[in-house]
DNA sequence: AAATATGTGTCAATTTATTCACATGTATAG
DNA sequence: CTATACATGTGAATAAATTGACACATATTT
């Protein structure tokens, strides 16, 4: 097991926003930040954010703070923004479209290179240039392209089975839109995007600040 | 203050997943559920299954678990899913069009009346039976149609500026889908969809498990 | 109808996460 | 070149979350 892999994931997911927060002050031209600083812009307690990014090494310097670049490039690296990996979609209705044409995505390191749906209505067509194939030809596409993610945003009743194709055609992570909890091996990464409980939550505390 | 606020954040975005499983349970026909076999869906311990649901209640019954309509129903109540909002969405892009056809939104008990964009070339289309109309009338929609939630999925340079426009308007919710953590008074309730840090999670995972 | 099995609700124990506090090193001002 | 302010990294203290354990009530079996 490596280092980081003991680092807990409670940790581990709030380390997007200081890198999100980093480029926004790479982009103001702001080169030196002190925790202190970093916890107005983020929320988190200027202790807390020492403690977690000391879990990844001693990037600071007492009396100046954290160069801003350096942080911003380190926390990329942990985050494996460095590495490239090419990703397909399958499910080209809306939300399908949606990621394809989502830009952030390049900023991770991922590149969509085709979506795949049944609906002989959309096969064929292109989103931007990322052309829409039958799923009959997605297992040769993944292994024939080094397909390494998959996406599903499809309704939950097929997800599984498509979770099933990649996981036979070789792929290592799935980003899951579906609200629907996948069973994969061990050695398969998933994210879920679980857009129900985001709105769940939304009602709930709607609910509770003003139903008295 | 009322009961429920004081309910641990952890907890509450917990019982969505609950609340899933037991809408599964019914449409299966299981009336009946044992915190143990709950434990065996959701992969939370049977203790703090218990744990979870006793901050709302007992609901259950020593030597025969939970009834699962009625929990479903109860985690229904205690979520706001009986109560109806009118919501709007900023920015008809692919992500906008996406979110007005999502049918799951119906579910949460939020409709969406209409979407605004500046983009003269789509407004006046419509999607299913949602036409997209000029942000120059969202103000007076919003009050007139009593909506009360507000989704943003415009890129992140103009959410600021949007949620400004919905708290002026009178909303009381904001779902956001821009990657940007918005400024708003007190009283206006945020729920932040961050597409951008589930990739570089998912990432991050990649990373730590096949790079040694 | 009694005996046994089941399973909740809850309090206590443990583990995990967050905050506090400060010794130590570096920057900056005079 | 010295003095002062700054701000990290870290170990200890506190707080929060999770798990364990069991008394007690209900269901089920015989």
């Amino acid at each position: 097991m490596n280092r980081e892999s003991q680092v807990s994931v409670t940790v581990i997911r709030r380390l997007p926003k200081y890198h999100r927060y980093l480029t926004e002050l790479i982009e103001k031209g702001i080169s030196r930040i002190s925790s202190q600083e970093l916890s107005v812009l983020t929320g988190f307690t200027a202790s807390q954010i020492r403690q977690d990014l000391n879990n990844f090494g001693g990037f600071g310097q007492q009396g100046y703070g954290y160069n801003v670049e350096d942080l911003q490039k380190e926390l990329g690296k942990i985050l494996g923004l460095d590495t490239r990996y090419n990703a397909v979609v399958v499910g080209a209705g809306n939300l399908g479209q949606a990621i394809a044409n989502y830009k952030g995505f390049e900023d991770a390191g991922f590149k969509v290179l085709s979506l795949f749906d049944r609906n002989p209505r959309v096969i064929g067509l292109k989103i931007r240039d990322i052309e829409i194939r039958d799923m009959e030809h997605i297992e040769e596409f993944i292994k024939e392209h080094n397909v390494e993610i998959g996406i599903i945003t499809t309704p939950k009743d097929s997800a599984q089975q498509i979770a099933d194709i990649y996981i036979r055609s070789g792929i290592k992570g799935i980003w899951n839109f579906a609200p629907t909890d996948l069973q994969v091996p061990d050695d398969i990464v998933v994210e879920n995007v679980r857009l129900n409980e985001s709105l769940f939550i939304l009602s709930y505390f709607l609910k509770t600040k003003f139903d008295k």
